[in-house]
DNA sequence: CCTAATAAATGGAACGTTCCAATAAATCAA
DNA sequence: TTGATTTATTGGAACGTTCCATTTATTAGG
């Protein structure tokens, strides 16, 4: 059923009567090669039906062409976003990038970096799972493949990172419900090993300070960082002395969890308790109540990350700039109308 | 910065003072080398900062341990869900599998197809982009590549399949809703060349005649696969004179966009009109109202297919049999309480 | 018609592994 | 001791390409 063993460039040159040199040129579409040669040998590649064998061609080239995606949770949208993104520039470059899914496990990451590795990529784009160890990377570093992070960052490294500004968005979206009125706001979902969540965490922390909140009306709450988050955030939130009454979530999937267990206790999602994500993935404006969020740019992260790639390959170095997104502010409905004064919901203000 | 010419086995043959084939051996964990030798040659695969050259190895073995899932949309969570459960099974055999993903594009698939080809791969799971030629997967074939086919299949070809039953799950919801008092029931979503598309409309209709639904009664309406689809679909059905009361939608991602237009329209999901999706997706569960739609187990698809292709595999042979999964309707909020005869929503209907 | 230059095609070594057949070393039976 | 057997180790060919250095064919210049 198979087919005999598989054709090789020896089986086209004496097919096509010529040497396997020749044949090896066409392949490579060198213009050495009389064009009615040429012709010849690649209706000898047809007829015998040969597949080109890059394993062997890498074995002499010693660069490779293969360039992987490292991402650590495909069956988030937002990164499968981010992925699509960068898949998009890689085809138009003419290559094929291959995905790997890193469930956000540190072991796993170690396991698919390395069978990269034995593949021999050229380069790769990863977004590192939690956890990652500082010397998960060094061997990529070690034998100079390049490689660049992207949406996430570890601690320290010397490794180019692209990344929206996040610092900046969680100001921006702290600053907008604060503008609402609300005076006891908080930060919902995420963990400390993570160092977006700093940084996210930061702005939150400094939109306060600048805008007036008192150190003890900013609650922050560390959660997962998935709607499971979200809604454990927000029950833990509500059964507080003194509850907040509007939140910045560590991503949408949080805002997402937030929503549904206000609806659940029978609140209003914007009138009662106001949201805002940070990400705006494709389904915050679908949502209902429509999510306010923070847009990073997810798919043009991606294909910046991709392009940078591509060019530290082209020129064999390991280094690169970093580069901060722009983000901004989508405001939908899910922090409702401002909250000026007409104490609505009963939850009073010390202002 | 990048490290000197990258080390090889002879490298480390020359630092363990053994020869090139003991480190083979050891590499490939054989158990004919002295344990002391083995230590002593992994001692210096370490300190040479060793990557072992899996290109050159298949050169010699020809057979590759890659292997690829070849995806059509990894943005839709449905698919995504699919390639994790496949993933799972992949990881605790010990290999690392490559996803790809085609953007539901046929052309691209060809290229990645290709790519995976030339890269040797030892086997293939696929769910093939909607419109997909009937000559696309010849070359494997004809080069002996496993291929298995996953909740989409061609419509012929002599690859192995595993889908869920369609037709069943679509007359056990088209069931529901008739039992629930509906008799005007409507398809909404899905384009006719996709065969999972006929496999879920024939069990729509065959309920329908089943139980009794005259044929002027059964609407049909094609449209995209997503959201927006869904949305299109309910704006055009509602504009009719004797406008569905009920939709089967072809999936989940149409049956959120016929609960968001119904919204949208101030009409109460489930009450004024039910609606039942398919596939089940994680979200379903946390829809507002939470969607009732048909599970297919797509996880465990995902784990058959990859358990089958690694059989394959490991047989040297290019045929299985097919697989059809068990479906079961999960009942939540989106088709409400049952309608009999007390005429609720002034939605008249001929019984 | 010869030489120089150019164009087209080619042989062979090299890339880093695996694996067979062969060797070397150790053990055993007599 | 000697050969037979077992246990460890090894050299070398092979895998399918690329690419350099050559060779061969073609054309141009005189």
């Amino acid at each position: 059923m198979a087919s005999r063993a598989k054709a090789t460039i020896l089986d086209i040159a004496r097919e096509a009567g010529v040497s396997k040199s020749t044949v090896s040129l066409v392949l490579q579409g060198s213009g050495l090669i009389r064009p009615e040669t040429a012709l010849k040998v690649r209706k000898a590649i047809e007829d015998v039906g040969y597949v080109y064998n890059r394993g062997a061609a890498n074995l002499r080239k010693a660069h490779s062409n293969v360039i992987g995606m490292v991402i650590n949770d495909l069956t988030n949208p937002f990164f499968a976003e981010l992925a699509v993104g960068m898949e998009r520039v890689f085809q138009s470059a003419g290559v094929v990038p291959f995905i790997a899914n890193t469930a956000e496990n540190p072991v796993r990451q170690e396991e698919v970096l390395k069978s990269l590795m034995e593949q021999g990529v050229a380069g790769l784009v990863v977004s590192p799972a939690r956890g990652t160890t500082p010397g998960a990377f060094r061997r990529l570093e070690t034998a100079g493949v390049p490689v660049v992070f992207v949406m996430r960052r570890l601690p320290e490294s010397r490794i180019p990172v692209i990344t929206p500004d996040n610092h900046r968005g969680a100001y921006l979206a702290t600053a907008h419900l604060i503008g609402k009125g609300h005076r006891r706001v908080a930060f919902f979902g995420g963990s400390s090993d993570l160092v977006v969540y700093h940084e996210r965490l930061g702005g939150f922390r400094e939109a306060c300070e600048a805008l007036g909140i008192a150190p003890a009306d900013r609650l922050v709450f560390e959660g997962e960082t998935s709607r499971k988050g979200g809604i454990a955030c927000l029950e833990t939130a509500l059964a507080m002395a003194a509850p907040p009454t509007a939140a910045l979530c560590f991503n949408d999937a949080v805002a997402f969890g937030v929503l549904l267990a206000l609806r659940k206790r029978g609140l209003e999602p914007g009138a009662d308790f106001a949201v805002v994500g940070f990400d705006d993935v494709a389904e915050a404006e679908h949502y209902m109540p429509a999510l306010t969020s923070v847009a990073v740019n997810t798919a043009g992260l991606g294909e910046r990350a991709a392009h940078v790639v591509l060019k530290m390959i082209q020129s064999r170095t390991t280094r690169a700039e970093d580069h901060i997104g722009a983000v901004n502010l989508v405001v939908r409905e899910s922090c409702g109308p401002d909250r000026k004064e007409h104490g609505c919901a009963g939850m009073g203000d010390a202002a």
